[in-house]
DNA sequence: TTGACAATACTACCTAGGTAGTATTACTAG
DNA sequence: CTAGTAATACTACCTAGGTAGTATTGTCAA
């Protein structure tokens, strides 16, 4: 079976920080869930925990016990929560064009030399990729 | 007086709509909304209007009179809006890398031989730019 | 065995997007 | 001048994210 398919579409400023810190967890309680958050303003405990509840509710993470603790995992892999959010904003704001992106991008911000070359390498990659294929 | 500073972080399906066709059409009323809105499911007359007029309360959009019908037109150019979506979704999920999102498109999507040499100018044109700056 | 603590459950509330019905107003055709 | 129509105003409701307090329960140490 494959682990999971296509993620959500959307995904709130919390959820999203809560989703990366189990991706590099892999498993968590809801403890370690809020010490890992903390950058921003602190947040209750009971905050995180049912947000935790609310987001296994739509499907984003499962939980198991360990004796009486919930151990927090991800539902979808980040590659693929990603894939979503990206493709939703692409398609939302420029039918889908990549290449539209990129040059909005190129256009309204200062992208470092380093960044280009990245970028460069990068297609060229792709494009060397694909006809070998 | 510049025309607009940073748009919205986060925009609504219908919000983001609406603003692409006050954008095509410079004005418009609930009527002119309602009709290019043909696509999805029908919408009810007063439900443009309430989403015109909470855009209007969130700054998005704003109206003048002609007689006794609203005018209605974007705060915010399109471009101001574009990039802050854009560079939200890119701060919350890459970390600022451009090359991130790339990347990612790159590997997720199969993305055709004219993206790719589009991309290849883009980046090549502002390398360039940059070097006689 | 009881009290403290830690964990979850439940409930509540606020904001914002989305959707739409009803009320009111004002113009216009007859 | 009056009925109909077209616009806006107001109100209501649902969903989801975000935030947190209170209640309950289970476990462990004294």
């Amino acid at each position: 079976m494959k682990p999971d398919q296509s993620g959500p579409r959307k995904l709130g400023d919390l959820q999203l920080k809560i989703m990366k810190i189990l991706w590099t967890r892999k498993r968590a309680t809801v403890g370690d869930v809020l010490n890992d958050l903390e950058g921003a303003k602190p947040l209750a405990y009971t905050t995180v925990a049912t947000m935790l509840r609310k987001m296994e509710a739509r499907g984003l993470v499962r939980h198991f016990n360990e004796g009486r603790t919930f151990i927090y995992e991800a539902a979808f892999e980040e590659a693929s929560v990603s894939r979503s959010l990206a493709d939703d904003l692409v398609e939302r704001l420029f039918e889908g064009r990549l290449s539209s992106l990129v040059s909005h991008f190129l256009s309204t911000r200062d992208v470092s030399e380093e960044e280009l070359e990245r970028l460069e390498s990068l297609v060229r990659e792709t494009k060397q990729a694909k006809r070998n294929q």
